[in-house]
DNA sequence: GAAATATATTTGAGTTATCAAGTGTTATTT
DNA sequence: AAATAACACTTGATAACTCAAATATATTTC
């Protein structure tokens, strides 16, 4: 009917859909999927700062998109905002002591949800599709 | 750092988010990807008609998606609807004519999006991923 | 058979993203 | 050094969803 590489993605479309949803809707701990990607890559930079762009590029979402979700994310305080003193252009995003202590208590919870989500035995799958999943740019 | 489980999922969810994207800025004849998975399933439904809910569950959204979805469809005369003799709370969504001809046309140029998205040599794990992606409810 | 419950769909309000265009700054030409 | 291009980011308008509640039927229970 359709071919295989067509068949897969409309197939990851459809169990992403249904993942975040469940996601969101547990809720970890008051944050969205996307802001906790957004924690958790901070979380785990070189001096817990980025560009804004390169986040963007590192969670898959267009800088506008970064933009928006940061705004919020600002004020409850989970990041702050940095300027760099050589190109005025940039504008790092900061994860703050708040922010850290969030990730910390909500990967647990999001940890928890993923392996509830995936079918356990499946070890060796989950290896070889994040392996394929690095070579379509999900290298996180 | 974060366990295999949910290194998973956020990765599958940047994927998804950078296929998406390409997806629709090629702009497989004027539709969205999601538009397309509306198509693809009722061209192959039998008699060409679903329930909305039934639909909805297929392509993994909700139904209130759903209807949203439909009613741009619907007003460009890809889609149409019908009533059910028995249950006047159902309303069949039916491919129509044109739509099945725009399908066709799409699929074309979908598929060779898709091929050209994920890279050749990986058959093979493009057959795992089908399978783990189908015990996760992917199962289009 | 009336009342309560369940089901299918739509709607109102809000969220999370997009693209294209705008702003301000830096780097590169000429 | 003035003009041009490139870059980082934000903003306005819009799309594609979500959830919760509303509407309109059907089905079950008593």
């Amino acid at each position: 009917m359709i071919n295989k590489d067509l068949n897969f993605l409309l197939n990851m479309a459809k169990v992403q859909s249904i993942v975040s949803r469940k996601f969101d809707s547990l809720s970890v701990h008051g944050i969205g999927f996307s802001d906790f990607m957004i924690l958790y890559v901070l979380y785990n930079a070189p001096g817990q700062r980025m560009r804004r762009i390169d986040l963007a590029e590192r969670i898959g979402l267009t800088a506008s998109g970064v933009t928006r979700l940061l705004a919020p994310l600002e004020k409850i305080g989970l990041v702050g905002r940095e300027v760099n003193e050589r190109d005025a252009r940039v504008s790092y995003v900061v994860i703050t002591e708040n922010g850290e202590k969030l990730f910390e208590e909500a990967k647990v919870t999001a940890e928890d949800i993923a392996t509830t989500l995936l079918p356990a035995k499946k070890g060796k799958s989950i290896q070889l599709m994040t392996e394929l999943l690095a070579e379509l740019g999900g290298n996180l």
